[in-house]
DNA sequence: TAGTTTTTTGAGAATATTTCTCAAAAATAT
DNA sequence: ATATTTTTGAGAAATATTCTCAAAAAACTA
């Protein structure tokens, strides 16, 4: 269960500062260490490391998956303006409960937040 | 603003008893009306009829986009196991207002949780 | 109504994102 | 050192959606 270089060259450019990297950026940065890296190998580690548990994969609408070196819980508000992805904390707790009382079991749940952030409202 | 009969088509396909229809199968419901209709015109049309307000795109987790007569708010659940698609309503009241006060303007949510719906439960 | 302009269509090419295939290379086990 | 297993890179393939454009349909206009 080694770390290969490839996986390790796509572990550190998702755990680089890059926001919420897609895979084609993750695949930028990974070519700077290993210039000949293959964007397969790229998606291939990242699904990897996904089912690993060691990062999350997060999906956005209308726009490629990205990546989340954060894997605690919390969902993700987009820009509409800059695409810059922002962290917040839901408490879907009682969601939860309201579901599961309809007699379904919840898995997982994800929500996504179209916004104009702090920096692109005071611009205008 | 007249209605072709390739946007009625598209819509009635919506508007029917299929349960929120990816455009591949509204495409399917659409060419028994219209057999020689082209996809490009589904989707065409669905984009336009949601643009219109008239009907409601739904992004799923990993799959294509569905279409959604019920432009009401509400959100949805995705069962893993038989692909069913069942509404519900999510009360992002305060959540809204959280993050509004961190500076943000919210522009519209998405939920979808993905489940195993009451019905692939009892089979088990 | 006949002619003109505008809009929409169907067909298929193009795009974007992601997965798949497979022989070669690398890593691991013997 | 050799055999076995795993991972890789390259590119083909799959999936979903949008775009292009000439022809058809619809909407104006005189």
């Amino acid at each position: 269960m080694g770390l290969t270089k490839q996986k390790k060259a796509v572990l550190d450019a998702v755990m680089s500062p890059a926001d919420h990297p897609t895979a084609d950026e993750i695949y930028a940065i990974a070519k700077v260490t290993i210039p000949n890296i293959g964007l397969g190998t790229v998606y291939r580690n990242l699904n990897t490391l996904c089912s690993e548990g060691i990062i999350r994969k997060i999906e956005m609408p209308g726009g490629p998956d990205r990546f989340d070196k954060d894997i605690s819980p919390h969902d993700h508000m987009v820009c509409s303006e800059c695409g810059r992805v922002i962290d917040f904390q839901v408490d879907m707790g009682d969601l939860k409960d309201r579901i599961e009382e309809r007699g379904f079991k919840v898995l997982s749940h994800n929500v996504q937040v179209v916004c104009i952030c702090d920096r692109c409202l005071a611009k205008e």
